[in-house]
DNA sequence: AATAGTAGCAACCGCCAATTA
DNA sequence: ATAATTGGCGGTTGCTACTAT
């Protein structure tokens, strides 16, 4: 079968974009707004793929960007939500407003890596480096997930919002029916024996996102609103813990959810 | 001052999931 | 129900700037 280049390859310039590239982008969806990226290079004049249109706004160009160095304290919230989520990156930024999955993941991999590599914190699994050595010798933390299971079943989120207060433990998964149980007693011990989060998962309301100019620019107000209206959503559902499965949430208190996570065979955190 | 090595960042590639026809 | 299309994501690459020798 086989998929269809999104663009047609040979008439599209490639690389760094030049200002009038950049200016013509800015003008198109500040006229336009955001949407149809593949039919958006034409209709602005621009000698690019689609998707790489849609690559520069969102990293480069969009208003709303914050530039400038990170904090310790958006450090920490880095790692923390990197502890809990793996590499998504995606997941990761929308939690810091201003910043990029693409900023975030280089910040990582340039960064944050080194520093918990200084701390003697194994980057992946987020325990101690003694400890978790042999699994990472033995390849089971070399997965894109940082060790984690790779959420794959859940639907691709709207962006979640995600607050951390203080203090909330993980749960561990209870055995599941396709193996990815925690066999043996092996792996009783917390997988983040240091992690003590909190996390409040929410999502705005289902409406689509601002697609207009005027929406865009707006974006801080409206992730505003969208915090008050949020919904409050299961977490497990986003780490591949299908519908009910080896979750409690539904019994959790009001005021807190727990929050599970299976495990691969061998696996711990 | 020149060169080599390293770090940081922007951009590309390929895959996946949702949507549409 | 199925295939095609599109948007989005994570991994990786390559260029540039900076630092050490």
């Amino acid at each position: 079968m086989g998929r269809s280049p999104c663009c047609e390859k040979a008439h599209t310039n490639k690389g760094a974009w030049t200002k009038e590239e950049d200016q013509r982008l800015i003008a198109y969806i500040k006229a336009h707004g955001e949407g149809c990226w593949r039919s958006l290079p034409k209709a602005a004049g621009l000698l690019r793929c689609g998707k790489s249109c849609r690559l520069r706004w969102m990293n480069y160009l969009r208003p709303d960007l914050k530039r400038g160095n990170f904090t310790d304290d958006d450090d920490e919230l880095i790692i923390k939500l990197h502890a809990l989520l793996g590499n998504k990156w995606s997941l990761i930024a929308g939690q810091l407003p201003g910043r990029t999955d693409n900023e975030i993941k280089n910040y990582w991999n340039t960064h944050i890596k080194r520093k918990l590599l200084s701390r003697g914190i194994d980057p992946q699994t987020h325990r101690p480096l003694s400890g978790g050595s042999a699994a990472a010798a033995s390849g089971l933390t070399t997965s894109s997930t940082a060790g984690f299971p790779s959420p794959s079943p859940a639907p691709r989120p709207a962006r979640p919002v995600i607050t951390i207060p203080p203090n909330v433990m993980f749960a561990r998964a209870a055995p599941s029916e396709d193996g990815h149980s925690s066999s043996g007693g092996s792996t009783d011990a917390p997988r983040c024996p240091d992690l003590n989060l909190d996390l409040d998962l929410s999502v705005g309301p289902p409406s689509s996102p601002p697609k207009t100019p005027a929406a865009a620019a707006s974006t801080p107000t409206s992730q505003q609103q969208q915090q008050q209206q949020r919904t409050t959503i299961c977490l497990c559902y986003h780490l591949g813990v299908r519908g009910g499965e080896a979750c409690s949430c539904k019994t959790a208190s009001p005021a807190g959810f727990r929050f599970l996570r299976p495990l691969e065979e061998g696996q711990y955190i």
